[in-house]
DNA sequence: TTAATATATAAGTAAATTATTATATAAGAG
DNA sequence: CTCTTATATAATAATTTACTTATATATTAA
């Protein structure tokens, strides 16, 4: 791996908000609406969020009508690897009122 | 390891600067004098990245006389070790004449 | 002790990052 | 087509980070 896409994966991971995206990609897809309520900062600051873990090849998405399913994408770098084995799977309450997907 | 020291070893190492110090490092033990060449800024920004390195426990120092000798301490967390494998080594001049240690 | 050198710390400034609000786009419902 | 909802993008404000210059500390040499 590169010098430089190797510091794009470490600042696109080095961010609190950033790591417990992850923590809760661990366990598989998860909807961008979910994800708002996780943070609790605004739909646009998630979706910036998202965008940068996306430009560093560390996750990847699909649409689903008007919904984005986010997952982590099939094979992960060696440093995402290591930090995604540092990280603690989170659960998402789907079964909260306000998720909407 | 805790999600605290995790995301402060990460933003430690997610800097361009940061990186090649730890390049620098992987060969073995450097002096603080050799790195202002290296990085080709100045002596209090190459000591404030140091200690960042530090505190984030990924280096550790002793003192030669007036010098300082860095290196990289002796068990590296995970994400450390995975970081310096990706890392080139990258040798350091030392016969060059404005090296005074 | 005084002078010189290596490194660290402090204070201030510049640059980069992360948030917010406002707006655009795109899909489905009526 | 119009309305609503989910997400993205743009513009900007707030915060954080990384530099610079100036100064302090510590060690050695004279």
């Amino acid at each position: 791996m590169d010098l430089q896409l190797l510091e794009k994966q470490l600042k696109a991971v080095s961010d609190t908000n950033r790591l417990t995206l992850l923590s809760c990609l661990k366990s598989g897809e998860v909807c961008v609406c979910d994800f708002v309520d996780v943070l609790g900062i605004s739909q646009p600051a998630v979706s910036q969020h998202l965008k940068k873990l996306e430009e560093a090849g560390i996750i990847t998405a699909r649409k689903l009508g008007t919904w984005k399913h986010y997952r982590i994408v099939e094979n992960p770098s060696p440093i995402i690897k290591t930090v995604l084995d540092q990280l603690e799977e989170r659960e998402l309450c789907n079964c909260r009122p306000s998720s909407s997907c």
